[in-house]
DNA sequence: TTTAACTTGTGAATGAATTCACAAGCCGCT
DNA sequence: AGCGGCTTGTGAATTCATTCACAAGTTAAA
C-alpha cells in the first residue's frame, strides 16, 4: 500500500508498459467527461484488450480497484502518472533540426504530456540562430556544453542514419540516460542507457508483410 | 522453389516480421560492400539478438544457408525481400498535410524501398493544390473517388486525434486493407484492414517509465 | 440482515516466444 | 579419403506473457 511509484520487483514487459500508457489515455479522456468509476472490462474494451490482461498489468503495482465496483477514475489516472513517472517535466534535446526534427520540435502533444523540449541542435549553419516556434536552434558544438549545464533527461536524435551513433555516443559521453531515436540504424549504447528506436519505414515493411502474407 | 512468398503455415509474431527487416537492412550493408556470405553469428551481433533467433525467425520460411558457410548475402536479401513483400511498388496516400504529414511525404527513405507516395490529402483550403516537395496536397473530399480510381495500397494518417476514426472508416469503405496511423489513438478497423500505430508520446512514456523504474 | 448482481485480484493453466544443444552437412587441408 | 573447424536447421527445454476461473469483497435493494 505504498505510494512511491512501483515496487518494480520483477521485471515489466515493454508490452505491459505500453498498455499502462493507454489506459492512462483513456481514463484522462474519462475524466474529462466526468466520470467517476470504470471497470477493467470497459477500459479492455477501449484499449482493444482483455479484462483479465488489465487487472493483472495493473496488479504488477498494487491493487487500486474496488470489488463490485471498479476503480476510480481520478485515483487510477494518478497512479498510472506515478508508475510511469509523469509525476515530473522531463526535459528533452532534440538533435538534428531537420524535417522530423522540426516537426516534433512543434508538436505540442508533448509539452501536455510533461516532456519540454529544451533546444534542437544542428550542425548545418543556415539553421543555427532560428527557432523552432519558440525551440532554439543551436550548434551541435555546443551539446556537450549544454548537456552538462541544462541536464536533459532524454535526447530526441532526428540526424541522419550515418551520424546517428556518434552522436549517441556523445550525449552518453556527458550523462544522458534515455534516447529516443528515428534514424533508421540499430544503435549501441551501455546497458544503463536506454534507447527505443522509431523505424518507419519498418513499420510500412510490416504492412507490406501483412498485405503480401495474407491465405 | 516456389517463388511466391512464405509458405505461412503458422501465423509469424509481429516481433520475427521486424527482426527480418533489420536483418534485410544489414545484408543491404553488407552488399554494398561487396560482401558474400554473412553467419547467423554476424547478423545476430549487428541487430542485438542471438544467432538461434535469427535461425529459428528464417526457419518459419526455407532454409536458405549452407552449413559450414553461412548464408549468401545477396540469396538471402532477395529472399527477404519476397517474404517481406517488397519485390513490388507499394503506393501510399497520406492523409493530413501538416508538419508531421508533410515531414513524411518529403522523406526520401520510403521511395527508395519501394513505397511511392501518391497524394497528400487536406481539408485546409490554403494547403489544397500546394506541393510537398513533388507531392501534391489534394482536397480531402476528392479521397474517395482518388482511392478508387488509383487504388493506394496503405494509407497514412497524420490528421488530430478525433478526425482519425473518421478517415480510417472512409479509407476503408473504399478498399484500402493497410494503415499506418501517427495520431495518438486506438482505431477500430475490420479484421482484414491491417492497422499499424506509431505513438511517440507513448515511446517517450516508455522512456520516462524506464529512467522512473530503475533499481 | 439477507440476497442478488457485480467486479476485483490472483494462483494455476495455457499459449507463445526464445534459447539450448546437438546431429547433420560443408569446406579446406593434408 | 579422412579429419578438424565451422555453421546450419530444428526438436526439446525453458522462459515469458496471456487467459482462465473463482474466492473474496462491495453495493444496493428488499
Ligand atoms: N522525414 C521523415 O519523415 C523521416 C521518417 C523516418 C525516418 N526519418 C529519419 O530521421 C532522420 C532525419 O530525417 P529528415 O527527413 O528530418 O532529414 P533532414 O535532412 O531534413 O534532417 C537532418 C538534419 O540533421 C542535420 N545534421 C546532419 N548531421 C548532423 C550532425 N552530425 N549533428 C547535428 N545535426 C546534423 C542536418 O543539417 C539536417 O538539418 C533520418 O535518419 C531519417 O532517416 C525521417
Ligand atoms: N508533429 C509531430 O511531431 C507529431 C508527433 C506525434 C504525433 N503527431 C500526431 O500527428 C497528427 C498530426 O500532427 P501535426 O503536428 O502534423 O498537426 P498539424 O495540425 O500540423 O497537421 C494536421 C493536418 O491535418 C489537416 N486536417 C485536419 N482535419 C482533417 C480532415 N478531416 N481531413 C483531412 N485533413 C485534415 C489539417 O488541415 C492539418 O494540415 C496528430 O494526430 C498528432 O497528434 C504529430
Amino acid at each position: 500500500m505504498n505510494s512511491q511509484a512501483a515496487v518494480s520487483v520483477k521485471r515489466i514487459a515493454d508490452s505491459t508498459v505500453r498498455r499502462l500508457s493507454a489506459y492512462l489515455r483513456f481514463l484522462e479522456d474519462f475524466e474529462g467527461r466526468g466520470l467517476m468509476t470504470i471497470s477493467s472490462e470497459e477500459l479492455a474494451k477501449r484499449g482493444g484488450t482483455t479484462s483479465a490482461q488489465v487487472r493483472k498489468d495493473l496488479s504488477f503495482f498494487g491493487s487500486f480497484g474496488k470489488r463490485g465496483l471498479g476503480y476510480s477514475v481520478p485515483e487510477l489516472a494518478g497512479r498510472l502518472r506515478e508508475i510511469l513517472g509523469l509525476g515530473r517535466e522531463w526535459k528533452i534535446v532534440i538533435v538534428g533540426a531537420g524535417k522530423i526534427g522540426a516537426a516534433l520540435a512543434q508538436y505540442r502533444g508533448f509539452r501536455q504530456r510533461g516532456f519540454s523540449i529544451l533546444a534542437a541542435y544542428d550542425n548545418n549553419p543556415e539553421k543555427i540562430g532560428r527557432k523552432l516556434e519558440d525551440i532554439p536552434v543551436r550548434d551541435i558544438d555546443q551539446l556537450e556544453r549544454d548537456i552538462e549545464r541544462e541536464k536533459p533527461d532524454i535526447a530526441v536524435l532526428t540526424v541522419p542514419a550515418e551520424e546517428a551513433q556518434s552522436v549517441v555516443n556523445r550525449v552518453v559521453s556527458v550523462g544522458v540516460k534515455a534516447i529516443l531515436n528515428f534514424a533508421p540504424t540499430q544503435l549501441h549504447a551501455p546497458a544503463d542507457v536506454t534507447v527505443k528506436t522509431v523505424n518507419m519505414a519498418m513499420e510500412l515493411e510490416g504492412l507490406s508483410f501483412a498485405l503480401t502474407n495474407r491465405e
